[in-house]
DNA sequence: GCCAACGTTGGC
DNA sequence: GCCAACGTTGGC
């Protein structure tokens, strides 16, 4: 079982958004990046963790945990021409974009502010804070994940 | 296969 | 809203 961390525009689909799904649950769809694809596709599992973060925001950081409760399958949002996410080059036969499902597992009462993550040394060399990362998946490593429990 | 131009991300 | 950093596109 692996530890992710997965980014979103809270005005867009927020932690609150997914609390409030049927089942708490989300396709984490319109993905149109390689890597984060590829880790989607190739690696994520049923059971896996990850950190829900808010980006692009007054406060940027982690806000919660989900669970990874489907693994890698196509993201047929990339075939609806009506859909913000369409992709010409992408077909049934070769779907070009992935997703995964997640449900929510719970808030932190306060969010772990990326200001606060950059600040221990601990989580020097953690994906998300390596400069200029724009990645919207990355891998979080097994310490890395049990010391940011210990900030909450 | 190079690389300039372009579009996007995301912190500030 | 600015802009640095990055990924993708497409002409050559």
């Amino acid at each position: 079982m692996k530890y992710w961390l997965m980014k979103s525009e809270p005005e867009t689909f927020g932690i609150e958004h997914l609390k409030k799904r049927p089942k708490q649950t989300e396709p984490w769809d319109g993905v149109r990046n390689y890597q984060a694809r590829n880790m989607m596709r190739d690696e994520m599992q049923v059971g896996d963790k990850a950190f829900f973060y808010h980006s692009n925001c007054a406060e940027p950081g982690i806000v919660g945990v989900v669970n990874i409760v489907k693994a890698g399958y196509p993201d047929t949002t990339a075939f609806d021409p009506e859909s913000q996410y369409y992709d010409p080059k992408a077909t049934q036969e070769n779907p070009r974009w992935y997703r995964v499902d997640v449900k929510f597992e719970k808030q932190f009462a306060q969010t772990i502010a990326l200001q606060t993550l950059k600040q221990h040394p601990a989580l020097e060399g953690m994906a998300v804070l390596a400069r200029g990362s724009r990645l919207s998946i990355t891998p979080v490593t097994t310490a890395q994940w049990n010391f940011i429990l210990t900030l909450v």
